[in-house]
DNA sequence: CTATTATTAGAGTATATACTCTAGCCGTCA
DNA sequence: TGACGGCTAGAGTATATACTCTAATAATAG
């Protein structure tokens, strides 16, 4: 593998489990075993490391986000974009995890994830058209979907930040998986309202699950 | 005012403005006109400030979120909650930008919000209840009241950082209250499926003064 | 084989940051 | 008046961090 390659690597393998703040230039080299001038041979500064995972968790997540116009959405479309989206958040979730200051600190990152963002509320906008027209959403006004979209993106862009403040430190890998799990019963319970009759049972089946079988509320 | 009290004063405006990650405590000091020695001698370290500066945060939540328990809530109690919620949330809005590094750098901050997250979900759930006695919103399962509150939870504490991320730089201050107040918006939003017959016109009021009458989906 | 270019090592630097230390000021109370 | 304790100044320090510079090595093309 190309050594600006093992640097993104690297990188967001350290970014995701200290945080980027905890993490330094010399830091990501020594992991590599390679030097700092090196690294600063493959990029010119921290950021532009950043920038470059920026894009690939960016293509990503738009790769997976993609809507077919030919048909209808159903069930299998939803819960696929549920755990493809969550799985991105995971495996970048350093990301948003010191966004705003990320986004401070390069103007490219910023104007980028606006972008970004905008994108990804059209497209839960589009998946919930789309599974109205599959018949497992009640139409709704366009006004009440855009709400509905935000409080979807606002639910899942915060999970992450959620689960590693309300718990302890015990995030040992395997109990996060679960807890993952947990952010598409969040989000599905959203939609329990405005499921169509037809559909309701299968939704409430599949969210079971991903209902957590701990005690609490999950704290 | 005490030296002390103007520090976390200080401290709280300039978190504020640049974000926790962008103040040294030499910045707090010069901004004072005191110096540094003079910080220190008032505070161990930055930690002790930020504690602080949560204990009047968590007090002034805590404060906001006391529920009556004889006698069922209306309508205008929820909307003192939902306004005095995003007050606190706006007036300390560092807090929950740099939450994450904040909680790993202190055993102590990460106990007490724990607990405070705790406390604030089952405050949402108490309010939750007290609107169904009150008969604004329809009787729920506990479970899905439980999950409904975590979908407030997650969407109130996120729409600080959607602000910051999703828009420019124009943040000036009296367009952000303008957005602030499309937070409550959107947890109205939420609630709307749940309404009772008798109380949905009249929520629906409430709701469209939080409307964003900017043209787009908030972006 | 040689010349040129891409890559790498590793010491080094400028700056920032959290924090310390000592000496002195100032109000109060005996 | 003087001594004492709370408060403050401000120079200073150890460490970290992002990043640079030069020289050497590997790869490649002619």
């Amino acid at each position: 593998m190309k050594t600006r390659d093992k640097i993104i690597l690297a990188s967001l393998e350290l970014f995701n489990e200290r945080g980027e703040r905890n993490v330094t230039t010399n830091h990501i080299a020594a992991h590599l075993a390679i030097s700092p001038g090196n690294l600063y041979y493959h990029f010119r500064n921290k950021s532009d490391i950043i920038y470059e995972i920026f894009l690939e968790y960016e293509k990503l997540v738009d790769y997976y986000l993609q809507i077919p116009d030919d048909r209808p959405l159903t069930l299998d479309d939803m819960k696929f974009y549920l755990e493809s989206v969550f799985d991105g958040l995971w495996a970048y979730r350093f990301f948003h995890r010191d966004l705003e200051f990320l986004l401070d600190s390069d103007e490219r990152l910023r104007q980028d994830y606006r972008e970004f963002t905008n994108r990804c509320l059209v497209a839960i906008d589009r998946i919930f058209l789309g599974l109205t027209d599959g018949g497992v959403i009640q139409r709704q006004s366009e006004e009440l979907r855009r709400a509905m979209s935000l409080n979807v993106w606002l639910v899942i862009t915060n999970w992450m930040a959620f689960l590693k403040t309300a718990h302890g430190t015990e995030m040992d890998s395997s109990l996060s998986t679960k807890r993952m799990r947990q952010g598409i019963y969040q989000v599905l319970t959203l939609e329990i309202p405005y499921l169509t009759a037809e559909f309701y049972d299968r939704v409430m089946t599949l969210r079971e699950q991903y209902r957590p079988d701990l005690p609490d509320n999950g704290i």
